[in-house]
DNA sequence: TATAGATTATTTGTATACGAACAAATTGGT
DNA sequence: ACCAATTTGTTCGTATACAAATAATCTATA
């Protein structure tokens, strides 16, 4: 007898990582302290905590995000008053970022939670599972559209 | 030493989820032959040749989105023609939901394209890792938020 | 059967995502 | 020095995502 269903919805990869990451970013909501923080908005505090002073289209790359994106993500945290934007001196082209005295205490007292939000994501695997998720998902997560076009 | 960086951004699982789901969006687009066609469209025309007839909330269900997502998904699919959307006799809040000649056709194209675009997304991993990866991917996407609450 | 509670679909508002077009500035090659 | 190509940031348009509010309808139970 010949299958009729070869293309099950439930088993595709793309539809699996959509839904595993929606189930990361509800867990994260309700983890992070901070109602008004998103995932995106964090990993650019994060970021800009590890290095002090980035570039716009900079911080983009490092945290995965387009221009157009990062551009929103930024004048929000902005508008909250948890960083600053400067023109750079060097390139008038770059706006350079870091954060103020309200960032870096928020980033501060927020990093706690952040290693949280990964355990209880990992949480229905055992230890041993959840080290070669995150290596097997490293993998599909390096190479992105631009890399891949090359 | 102690390490002093103990949040990398990298190494978090949402981080990591963000940018596979990234290059899967990206994969899809790119081979799925219709450049109107979303991966989420896609999914509900799957999950309506699969069902024949389903109602709107019900299809959301299926196919992890929620009612306002839902809607709007239905609504362009609607206005491309594929798909007819008529009212429940027995229950007149719903609104059944199926495929029009249009859309059978369309789908029944486009589905031998599907398994493609998972291969693709999975390419960078040994078969053996591939099953490994779905399955414990498949851990990590079933408890849903509102399952979570429970 | 009356009605409180639940379900279905819609609408509004905010936040990603990203292609495309754009202006300003820089870089590289001649 | 010149000019083409690239880079940076912004804006626009479309498509997810989801919380919250609403209207219409159905269900369960007192």
């Amino acid at each position: 007898m010949v299958s009729k269903k070869q293309y099950v919805l439930e088993r595709q990869a793309g539809h699996l990582l959509r839904r595993a990451h929606q189930r990361h970013s509800s867990i994260f909501q309700e983890n992070i302290g901070d109602p008004q923080l998103t995932p995106l908005q964090f990993a650019a505090l994060v970021k800009l905590h590890d290095l002090g002073e980035v570039s716009q289209n900079h911080l983009g790359r490092l945290t995965a995000m387009d221009a157009a994106t990062m551009q929103g993500v930024i004048k929000r945290l902005a508008v909250r008053g948890l960083i600053d934007r400067r023109p750079d001196p060097h390139d008038r082209r770059r706006l350079i970022l870091s954060l103020n005295k309200e960032g870096h205490k928020l980033i501060e007292h927020l990093l706690q939670y952040g290693g949280q939000i990964t355990e209880q994501t990992l949480e229905p695997l055992t230890s041993n599972e959840q080290r070669i998720f995150l290596d097997l998902l490293f993998k599909l997560a390096q190479l992105n559209e631009t890399d891949r076009k090359v």
